[in-house]
DNA sequence: TATATTAATGCAACTAAGTTGCAAATATAC
DNA sequence: GTATATTTGCAACTTAGTTGCATTAATATA
């Protein structure tokens, strides 16, 4: 499963991935690559992306789907988070690199978690 | 804003959530009160709940929709969080009355996070 | 209690994100 | 170079949520 063959589309996918490190949304790649991959391809591209272990995926504000490189993150113990921080200014998304421990809960079985934190990045604190 | 008026929609809404001490999506309330209430209705009578501090929403898997009442849950201090539990098996969405804290991060400023824990619950652990 | 005022509702039409089926194109294996 | 299987584009669809507007219902006032 995953990616199979490296197409043009896959090709034009990861060269976005690789010129800016950070987090790009669905909607963002769907638009920018508008001229140049159909929609549906996009989302199949990164879906194969994602199954092969080459990009992630979680959710923003509002539902929104967004991808980012995976550097070994998919191999965390499933009570220890990748966490992801949302710029309320600018928008952007960065993966952290920061562990955040679920506490055991009596009585249930703790699968993952997805931990969105949110406020002003970098450039947009000054 | 929020909630001026003691409407039936309202009336209607507030009941399912005393009924059931867990949280609702929105997708659950626009079917269940599908010959009651208008799909828009509920979207507005639910917003305006959460105006007004009765009902706080949050995001489950898949970018849905939830809501559930608030024990006020609302004046928490801003790196503090009230996390969500999703059961894998059954679905069902609880508030979590545990804290969790956001570590500090350099070069920004932490507003807030939405933390969903997955896993089975205590009624799937069996 | 009747009337005026304003908020809330229903409806239909719309938007936006994402999905599906299928025929045509393209990458890889031989 | 040809065969085989994967990938793509397209159009049509689904689903969650929103908008505008005319009608209805709740509250305030007299
Ligand atoms: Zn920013
Ligand atoms: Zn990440
Ligand atoms: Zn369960
Ligand atoms: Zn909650």
């Amino acid at each position: 499963m995953g990616v199979v063959r490296k197409t043009q589309s896959v090709s034009l996918v990861l060269d976005a991935f690789n010129a800016e490190n950070k987090a790009i949304s669905v909607i963002d790649l769907v638009e920018r690559f508008s001229d140049k991959i159909n929609k549906t391809t996009v989302y199949r591209v990164l879906d194969r992306l994602e199954d092969d272990g080459v990009l992630h995926s979680f959710l923003g504000v509002n539902g929104i789907k967004w991808y980012a490189p995976c550097k070994g993150c998919s191999e965390h113990k499933h009570t220890d988070v990748h966490p992801h921080f949302q710029c309320t200014d600018c928008g952007k998304i960065d993966c952290l690199n920061v562990d955040i421990t679920i506490p055991n809960l009596p009585n249930r079985e703790v699968a993952g978690a997805q931990v969105l934190i949110q406020g002003k990045c970098e450039a947009c604190c000054n």
